[in-house]
This record gives C-alpha cells, structure tokens and sequence, in this order.
DNA sequence: AAAGCGCTTTACGTTAACGTAAACTTCCTC
DNA sequence: GAGGAAGTTTACGTTAACGTAAAGCGCTTT
C-alpha cells in the first residue's frame, strides 16, 4: 500500500535522470518490458527496478547486452534446471571477479587521488608564503616612501 | 639501472594487451607522446605510466576525452599557478565523488551476487535432493523386481 | 474546435573508440 | 637479393548507445 505499483516513461526518466529515448531503447533491446495500456507503456515496479540496474551496470563498465544477458539467465534460473543454475554460478563468479578488479583499480586511484592532493596544497602553501614576502617586501618600501 | 628505460610499440601492446592500433590512437588523441627514432616510435616510462592510467581510466568509466583533460592539467600544474591548482583541487573532488559513487555501486552489486548465489546453490540442493529420492526409489524398485 | 500536453512510431544522424585493409619503409636473415 | 618481421601512414568501416527531427494519436482545457 505504501509503494506505488505502476509508473509513466516520463516518471521514470525523470526519477532516474535519463532520457524518455534512453528508456524505450532498453525496452527495444529486450531489457525492460512494459505492458500496453493502448498504445501508452505502463511500467511495474520490476521494470524499476531493472532500469536502475541497467544504470548502475553502465556505471560499473557492463555493456546493455551483458547486463541483458543476467536478466535472461536469472528469469531462466527461476525454473531452475541444473546447468542452468551452474551457468549462472559460474557467471557470478566473472561479476565477482570484476568487481575485484574495480576495488583494486578504485583503491589504486585514491591513493593517486590524495598523492596529488597532498601536492596541490603543498604547492599552494608554497605561493601564499611568497605572497606573504611579497606584501612585507611592498608594505617596507611604501613605508620608507612615505617618509622620503 | 633495474629498470628498462624504453620500450617499443609491441612491447606495450603485450605488456598490457592492447593492440597497437589502440596506443597509436592513444598519441593521436594526445594522451601519449613517444620521441621517434626515424619514423619508429619509443616509449618512455612516462609513457608506461600513462598507459596503464588510461587503461584503468577506462575500466572506470572515464573517456579517454577526460583523461587527456587530467593528464594535461596535471602537467599544467607542475608550473603552478594559483587559479590552476585549484582547479586540480576541485577535479581531485569531482574524481572523489565519482569514486564514492563507484564504491557503492560495488557494495551494492556485491550484496546482489551473494544473495543470488545463496539462491542458486539453495536451489542445487533442493534439485540433489530430489534425484536422491528418484535414486533409492530406483533400487528399490530394482530390489523388488530382483525378487519377484 | 483549436490548441496544447504527453505519448507514440519511424527513421536518419552522431560520437567514441577503435578494427581492418592497403601500400610502404627498414632492417635482418637466409 | 629475396623474403620476412616489425614498424609506419592513410583512410574507410564498424559498433554501441543513444540524439534528433518529423508526423501522428488521444485527451482535456479553453
């Protein structure tokens, strides 16, 4: 009762920051399927859910037929026969070994990250100490004029 | 004096297995840039280096237009003027952001792979369950028949 | 009933990141 | 000195993931 059930193109696009375009290309791709109210799509609350895994797919570096492909595989896994479900371990293996990579890739650049902070400040901190000699160095020499 | 100081094209193409092609469109984008010996290009470290922060750049997400883009403020930064390192400084963040992003994207991912992969071995169970009741129910039969 | 809003289909255009093919040099080896 | 391996340039082709424009439908608001 608390969660809405049904949901236009454009409520989507709208909540998920992507275009109305964007939305009908994955459905014609085979990756979300609204049904019909005359010709006007209705999505449910699993396409939702799907489209923000098609996103955070993209995010993670997955292409839309691979993440296409988890979907198929996990709908037939649902009727469960046997190579079927040691296909999919296998698959969530690969995932598991991809998100290894983006962990390390990630750990690596933030070290980078804060390696080049650390220069940037100290760089900084080097300016302001010469703005400082500076103004000293103009503060003396208006002194010195004003007397003369 | 442990380290070679120069590679050629295949070198890094294998080192990193990529095509030459792709390290040839890499400098043609200006996000590498090898001296030559004749018309025959030579890698430096820094240019080893760059590689391999391209490569990663792409695994996270980044377009080589945006690496080149911090590659070059980088080397900017090296001759530092103020109002440049700080725009490091809130390119620094924007990466920091983007990285945030990633590293909830990968928890989330790595929660869905573990509860699916519970599933799917659940599901194995139940499917080796149910070949052993066929299996004793077959000796069974077997037995009987042995002895009819 | 005219106008506007939101949705639709159809279809051609665009960008990034290479792939692929052709034709050429340089150097080494047999 | 013929061939082969590794490099080069030039240039057209390809794929994914949409962008964009045109034309039309259904409803309601004025």
């Amino acid at each position: 009762m608390t969660e809405k059930k049904t949901f236009s193109i454009s409520e989507l696009a709208s909540e998920f920051d992507v275009t109305t375009r964007s939305i009908r290309f994955y459905e014609d791709q085979g990756l979300l399927k609204p049904t019909r109210r005359g010709q006007t799509r209705i999505f449910s609350t699993k396409d939702k859910v799907r489209l923000k895994l098609i996103l955070r797919g993209k995010r993670m570096g997955f292409s839309l037929a691979e993440t296409k492909e988890t979907f198929d595989l996990w709908d037939e896994t649902l009727t469960g026969n046997e190579k079927q479900l040691l296909k999919m371990l296998s698959i969530l293996d690969e995932k598991r070994a991809h998100i290894e990579q983006q962990k390390a890739d990630i750990a690596m650049a933030e070290l980078e990250i804060n390696t080049r902070e650390a220069h940037c400040r100290e760089a900084l901190a080097e300016l302001q100490k010469k703005k400082q000699q500076q103004e000293s160095t103009i503060k003396q020499s208006g002194h010195t004029a004003e007397q003369s």
